[in-house]
DNA sequence: CAACAGACGTA
DNA sequence: CGTACGTCTGTTGC
């Protein structure tokens, strides 16, 4: 067990990376990926595929710090390749007027970042990116690629790598050897032989027809090569052999084309590609005439100020442990706050561990941090021990990423783990929650500015602990992810104290991790008898509503094809046209009825009534594949998802499972309490987000109405429509209660008409009215907005940000949604912490008072209890008293207990 | 086969 | 032209 060092990533400090970018193919990418009339200056002169390409620029240059970048153009679209072949990418249309004009464009940002521009009348982009990529593969480089070609994947190797647009132009993928490998099954210089079989339409090369990429793959795989197939062509038996020897000229032609030319004449070297750094005043100049303002921004503040590190990958002096050496290295190393990675599977609330990673900071600047791992299915007795007691000591500081998992699997392990000081992806979360995911390998990107990805460690760089040269194993990666934790829990740190973050992570989010991993792991129990008797009668809807429909029409259509509808409804019943869609004309529920109301056409009917079915038939459906083993469903609730702050709930989401109809209800009857407990216990926030608004907006109205026990609604429309309460009509009650939820999501007048059926002047007035009494309430709204403009993000009661640069967005529909956001993320946000403090609370009470009762589900404003025998009136006093005293507002927090044998009957 | 669009369930 | 989610199905492929 002698400490080896291993390099979880390139350390290749001194090793030139030669950036090459397909301009042409880049651009145009980003021209379709983005909409053209949402970007354009003042002047009209459109920017989308300038704004796009300059956004990938600066991530690549952020993300893969390239010391030499060149940028390769086509000339026009003559090359040698049409004198061969004329009909070479000749399915492509005319690029549209509004692209042209922005290729100069591009050229001028590259300009003024002093990045290389490269063209030659005669070839084409990718040939100067593969002469370039040759020599500089060659002299010794790390080559990255970036093209949306998959031509240049001939030119992939251990040094080159493609990165190929996948969505868009914001994602990336590597096409490493290994990935070319795993997508196509080949070597990477053998891809222009299977594109040679298969075709390429974007260029215009047709492929044998019926061969798609895995019988090219599996022949070029038998023959060698392309040569080797086209010299066995008679020997290759069945249909395709045929196809094959049909069009082997066009085969043979097509590899003729797709071959990249690797000694194109250039006026650069590799090593004059250099970026000098640019020149600032130049970059202010062309971004100001493109009116890129939150794109300099982003490039000023990735780029400004290049990561020291940014090259290095992960040092670390790695140990795999057994015996004593375990708790030796735990006592040396493990005093101060480490990173944790865990080995092994989760799902649905169970899982189990197989092994854990360990590491330390660097002691000091260059010098390898220690790490170990230990294996725990064969761990000995005395190692086990020492982990054990480790792991659950609180007084020692671990940290893991994304940790809920992790922490199923050890504990199902046998293993409880105490003294977690901090969670990387509940970190990053708080301090940006609009973020996607929160990918470890990202984010020592991001904030490390180093690569983690195993697959990017070059061959001849790996040194393992394991004699062989198989390259790192599993535990050594676990080792380097965990240094990586560690280290990115240090980086972060600085972020969550000036985001105001520090104490929402460690006073609410990372305990409520473990009581949604407790939630996860007991789950709730279903009728599964009931819950399929649901299924039959759901399947017989379906099946009666659609037998019907098609009565009504003549004829069989798939239901479920919107496009089918719409022929049927639009064209052949020749009805009104509904609200317009991207592809068509809107056949949704609301659309169906006012259909409805207007033809009386029985199909209408019945179409409705088998959505509605088939809907409750797929939840049905989904819930009774999810049940496990033990007659339960344990979903997993994901803590970093929702920008305002709230969590999600997956497979299944329980969040959603329907209650507003009679026989969506008979679903929530299936959702029963377990064997050997009492009772299921729900309770719920009356109204949360409208006390928030009262809270924030300080409205004394709306405060008012809380504090005098009168019916929100009914109190509001008396104000509004100046009659006594009694006086307020159930119609009057229903348009206010619609426009009082409808302005914490930022409802314009001309929404609530639409939703209201009733004319904009009405709705117009309507809000008006509102706003004359509760002026609090408007004051507030625009506040909330002007602040989140000024500062640049929303803030909830517990000072949870959420960021929207797009207020400031020359585009008015960002910057409207944005606003939207803004109105709704305090709001919604602000619910979230106090249900998130509630559940804290609960949790605590029913361990101090020793209860078997236990917390199951959350569904945002509303908890789920299972009552053991005997504690039901102790749960539900400290329940109420848990959630009421969640938060103090200048208004009651009213919550509302039910109690049943189901989750229906405990609603209330 | 994967990504997207449309539809629809919840708070 | 109302926020926040997840899931299913059908369609499509710059």
């Amino acid at each position: 067990m002698s400490p080896t060092t291993t390099s979880g990533a390139a350390d290749q400090a001194s090793r030139p990376r030669l950036l090459l970018i397909d301009g042409h193919s880049l651009a145009y990418r980003a021209f379709y990926a983005l909409p053209v009339e949402n970007f354009a200056t003042a002047t009209g002169q459109f920017t989308n595929a300038v704004y796009g390409f300059t956004s990938m620029l600066i991530n690549v240059l952020r993300d893969e710090s390239p010391d030499h970048v060149a940028v390769a153009f086509d000339v026009s679209r003559q090359s040698f390749r049409t004198e061969a072949y004329a009909e070479y990418k000749g399915n492509r249309s005319k690029s549209p007027d509004e692209f042209g004009p922005q290729v100069s464009l591009i050229k001028e940002v590259l300009a003024a970042l002093r990045v290389p521009v490269l063209e030659k009348p005669g070839f084409e982009a990718d040939d100067i990116i593969a002469t370039l990529a040759t020599q500089a593969g060659a002299a010794g480089y790390e080559v990255l690629i970036c093209s949306g070609d998959r031509d240049t994947f001939q030119l992939v190797r251990d040094n080159v790598t493609v990165l190929y647009p996948t969505r868009g132009v914001s994602e990336l993928s590597r096409m490493t050897p290994a990935a070319v490998e795993a997508k196509y099954g080949l070597l990477p210089e053998r891809y222009p032989d299977l594109a040679a079989l298969v075709g390429e339409t974007s260029d215009n090369l047709p492929g044998i027809p019926g061969v798609g990429p895995k019988t090219a793959a599996k022949w070029i795989g038998l023959y060698g090569d392309l040569d080797g197939v086209v010299a066995n062509a008679d020997s290759i038996k069945g249909k395709a052999g045929q196809s094959l020897r049909d069009h082997l000229a066009q085969v043979i032609l097509n590899r003729q084309i797709n071959g990249l030319v690797k000694d194109v004449e250039l006026p650069l070297t590799p090593a004059e590609l250099r970026l000098p750094g640019w020149d600032r005043e130049e970059v202010h100049q062309v971004f100001d005439g493109l009116e890129f303002r939150v794109l300099r921004e982003r490039l000023f503040a990735t780029l400004a100020s290049p990561e020291p590190e940014a090259e290095g990958g992960f040092d670390l002096a790695a140990e795999k442990l057994t015996g004593a050496a375990v708790g030796a290295w735990l006592s040396e190393n493990a005093a101060v706050a480490v990173g944790i990675t865990v080995l092994g599977t989760w799902k649905a609330g169970h899982g189990d561990a197989s092994g854990i990673a360990i590491a330390a900071p660097e002691p000091s600047p260059g010098k390898p941090g220690p790490a170990a791992f230990v294996d725990l299915v064969e761990a000995d007795a005395e190692a086990l021990a020492a982990v054990t007691a480790w792991l659950s000591d609180r007084s020692r500081p671990k940290v893991l990423h994304d940790a809920k998992g992790p922490l199923t699997a050890l504990s199902d392990r046998g293993l409880a783990v105490e003294g977690i000081i901090g969670d990387t992806a509940l970190a990053a979360y708080l301090c940006l929650p609009d973020q996607r995911s929160y990918d470890l390998a990202d984010l020592t990107v991001r904030h490390l500015g180093r690569q983690l990805k195993a697959e990017e460690v070059p061959a001849n760089q790996q040194l393992t602990l394991d004699m062989d040269d198989s390259g790192p194993d599993e535990a050594d990666l676990a080792m380097v992810r965990a240094r990586a934790v560690i280290d990115l829990w240090g980086a972060l740190q600085s972020d969550l104290a000036e985001r105001n973050a520090a104490g929402l992570l460690t006073d609410v989010e990372l305990p409520l991790l473990g009581v949604l991993r407790t939630m996860e792991h007991h789950g709730i129990a279903i009728d599964q008898d009931a819950l399929g008797d649901l299924d039959s009668y759901f399947a017989a809807a379906v099946a009666d509503a659609g037998k019907q429909a098609f009565e009504a029409i003549g004829k069989e259509i798939n239901l479920g094809s919107p496009k089918q509808l719409q022929v049927v409804l639009f064209d052949e019943l020749d009805m009104p046209k509904t609200k317009r869609t991207k592809t068509g004309y809107t056949t949704d529920a609301e659309a169906l009825a006012d259909l409805f109301a207007k033809t009386e056409h029985p199909f209408l009917a019945h179409l409705l009534r088998h959505r509605d079915a088939t809907k409750l038939r797929q939840t049905v459906e989904g819930l009774l594949k999810a049940i496990g083993d033990d007659g339960r469903i344990h979903t997993t609730y994901l803590q970093t998802i929702a920008a305002t702050g709230r969590l999600s709930s997956t497979e299944p989401n329980l969040q959603n499972i329907p209650v507003r109809t009679e026989e969506g209800r008979r679903i929530r009857e299936t959702f029963v309490v377990g064997p050997g407990f009492e009772c299921l216990l729900t309770a719920d926030y009356s109204q949360i987000e409208m006390r928030i608004m009262a809270h924030l907006s300080q409205d004394e109205g709306l405060i008012e109405a809380f504090r005098s026990g009168e019916d929100l609604h009914r109190f509001v429309g008396s104000r509004v429509f100046s009659v006594e309460p009694a006086d307020v009509t159930a119609e009057m009650r229903s348009k206010i209660k619609a426009m009082s939820y409808g302005l914490a999501y930022g409802l314009s007048a001309f929404g609530l008409s639409r939703q209201l059926n009733i004319p904009v002047d009405e709705a117009k007035t309507l809000m008006d009215d509102y706003f004359d009494r509760f002026g609090g309430v408007r004051d507030y709204l625009h506040g909330v907005v002007d602040e989140a403009r000024r500062t640049g993000y929303t803030e909830t009661i517990l000072g949870r940000r959420r960021y929207l640069p797009d207020l400031v967005s020359d585009n008015r529909q960002r910057r409207e949604m944005a606003e939207r956001m803004a109105l709704n993320a305090p709001i919604q946000g602000s619910a979230a912490d106090i249900v998130k403090v509630a559940m804290l609370a609960v949790e605590e009470k029913l361990r101090e008072q020793g209860l078997r009762s236990r917390m199951l589900l959350q569904v945002h404003d509303e908890l789920v209890l299972e009552v053991w025998p005997g504690e039901r009136e102790q749960v539900e006093a400290l329940v109420r008293e848990g959630m009421a005293g969640a938060a103090e507002l200048n208004v009651p927090l009213d919550v509302s207990v039910g109690v049943g044998q189901s989750w229906h009957e405990a609603a209330h």
